[in-house]
DNA sequence: CGTATATATGAAAACGATTTCATTTTAGTG
DNA sequence: CACTAAAATGAAATCGTTTTCATATATACG
């Protein structure tokens, strides 16, 4: 493999010319800069990153955390997360906690040892403390989770708010008796949800359900299952806030399977609205969050604070969402008969 | 940020016995060891990666070239990809050709530049003839394009074993006509698929049809619109192989919407056995591959390449398949009626 | 006890770039 | 033409490790 050396003396002249060549700076004339340039061709030349990361003590590389990919939800910000980082010459890599706390710091170790410049977070699993040692190392901006106290840029929906409106729906379409379906029990995300969900009971004179028994829900598994432990334990529950719409798809799949009626008989609403909300038959109200906006102010976030230094402070950047209705809350639609 | 020569004036020692330790290397005495990994502690010291690639020649990080995350068969693949590489101490980064043959180029330069040790291809963009000059920096392995004259692993089902077979089903559960809807017009999972489908289709003495039409299908969107077109312009259609199950979802969708009866009017099978695919109302028939194992096997022999060193020659891992029957070819089928 | 062998240790080279700094050449000005 | 400023060039230091090689000490053996 050619190095600048061998370039440096097929051209007859130094490395920091040729240096000088590749990295398009001022002071080199013309007839040199087509002498590096056709030497370069000539052996095929190309600089070596992991050289120039230790010199220049960058990598161009972010890691993105997050539980698994095949979540929809994560799949998608990741989508455009990996798009932004490219157009500004990063490269991203994909850090799947699986949500276990030891993985999630196996991860943030990447910023210590500099294999990455910075880290965005769409999941927590450590308390924030353990989290915010690494900061020393480097920036970190937190998507989705929303740490009130962490001194790093935040980029989330109104979590409480979009809960309140997904229950105010439910009852204001009927429902009197309502579970909340959403996994991550000590997360933040489930706190804000939880906390909009009861605001919204609280107020229309509803009693909450005991939920212990859901708080490990998140995909269609535990959607299904969590249909047949409603049905056994909870028969007269007739409304459903799903955190996700797999949750939703899931827990509707084993209704219409068990002749339960979806929203006849039960209302169920999701989240993300994800293209199985609209699949699904019948399809599934949900709150749409918009993903690649958010994706990619976390990865503009990130490199400014690579790029041009950070200080510790909490910075909330908040993004609107939106409830999009369809037959699984609306129990009076003739729409779609099947 | 302290060094490895912090670490060393720190213990009274040099880089190199520092270095032994780090490394769990012999020749360092019990005591010497002990002050070394006091030091480590006491300064917070933690290896630049860097410094070591540069020095060791290795990155411990793979590419996985994808069209994009947010297709399931990919972001399937490359959830295990990413456990077994992790299990492996190698990192993942993650490269979405969105198809473009530039892009995909972009990312292969990873290799030259010697940012990564290898690479995984699940998608093939260029003309085999311009990977192939990659493999000089470095392995490469194909998942899922089985490029035969390729002088690389390649890791794959049989693809026109698996086509034929879907075919088949669809003609003895009473298709007469019937649509290869299968995007990647010029992909060798394309033409291997079509093989097979054509070869089930003259075994039976089925005129095939001109699928120019459908050529580019690949997402729920295209599956929607495809339904529109055959309606249209080949109203006498009665089967449909398509080869993603959200294609067959999306085309589904359409037909329950239209009043076409899936499977009494016309028979769908999708391809991977997505969740999605026993979620739709109708179910659908599926061909599964073993993602897990595929791709857990595309990153071992990755890895063996970039650690023994690899030779080029071309060299098969065929996986098996498996037909799911569901409702969307089961026309007598009285199961969950709705 | 002398000699061969295994164990311990460190100085210095190497990895391949970028950057600083000193030096030379060219251009610009009165 | 002399003098200063700008442009062009390269030698050498630097980034932080690992590895080679030389050397010193401890252990084993006949």
């Amino acid at each position: 493999m050619a190095t600048i050396e061998d370039v440096a003396k097929f051209a007859g002249l130094s490395r920091t010319t040729v240096s000088r060549v590749i990295n398009d700076q001022p002071y080199v004339s013309e007839d040199k800069r087509v002498r590096v340039e056709d030497a370069m061709k000539a052996l095929g030349y190309v600089p070596n990153s992991s050289a120039r990361r230790l010199r220049s003590q960058k990598t161009e590389t972010i890691a993105v955390l997050l539980p698994r990919i095949t979540n929809p939800f994560f799949n998608h910000l990741i989508e455009s997360m990996e798009m932004k980082a490219s157009e500004w010459g990063y490269q991203v890599i994909i850090c799947q906690t699986h949500n276990l706390p030891d993985k999630e710091r196996d991860y943030l170790e990447l910023l210590r040892t500099k294999q990455v410049d910075g880290i965005i977070m769409t999941s927590l699993e450590n308390e924030w403390e353990v989290v915010e040692e690494y900061l020393q190392s480097g920036p970190i901006v937190l998507c989705n989770e929303n740490v009130s106290t962490a001194p790093v840029p935040v980029v989330h929906i109104d979590q409480e708010k979009a809960a309140y409106e997904a229950t105010i729906h439910l009852i204001e379409n009927g429902a009197t008796e309502i579970a909340f379906l959403q996994g991550g029990h000590d997360s933040y995300v489930f706190r804000d949800r939880e906390k909009g969900f009861l605001k919204a009971l609280n107020e229309r004179g509803i009693l909450p359900i005991d939920n212990e028994l859901f708080s490990s829900a998140v995909d269609v598994k535990s959607g299904r299952e969590l249909f047949h432990q409603i049905q056994a334990h909870y028969p007269s529950i007739n409304g459903v806030f799903a955190g996700s719409d797999e949750m939703a798809a899931g827990f509707i799949y084993e209704a219409v399977k068990a002749g339960v009626k979806v929203p006849e008989d039960i209302l169920v609403i999701g989240f993300d609205n994800q293209a199985i909300s609209m699949l699904m038959n019948p399809s599934i109200t949900s709150i749409e969050q918009p993903f690649q906006e958010m994706a990619g102010r976390c990865v503009e976030l990130l490199v400014h604070q690579v790029e041009q230094g950070y200080d510790l402070k909490h910075e909330e950047h908040v993004f609107p969402h939106r409830l999009q209705s369809r037959v699984s809350t609306s129990p009076q639609s003739n729409l779609v008969p099947l």
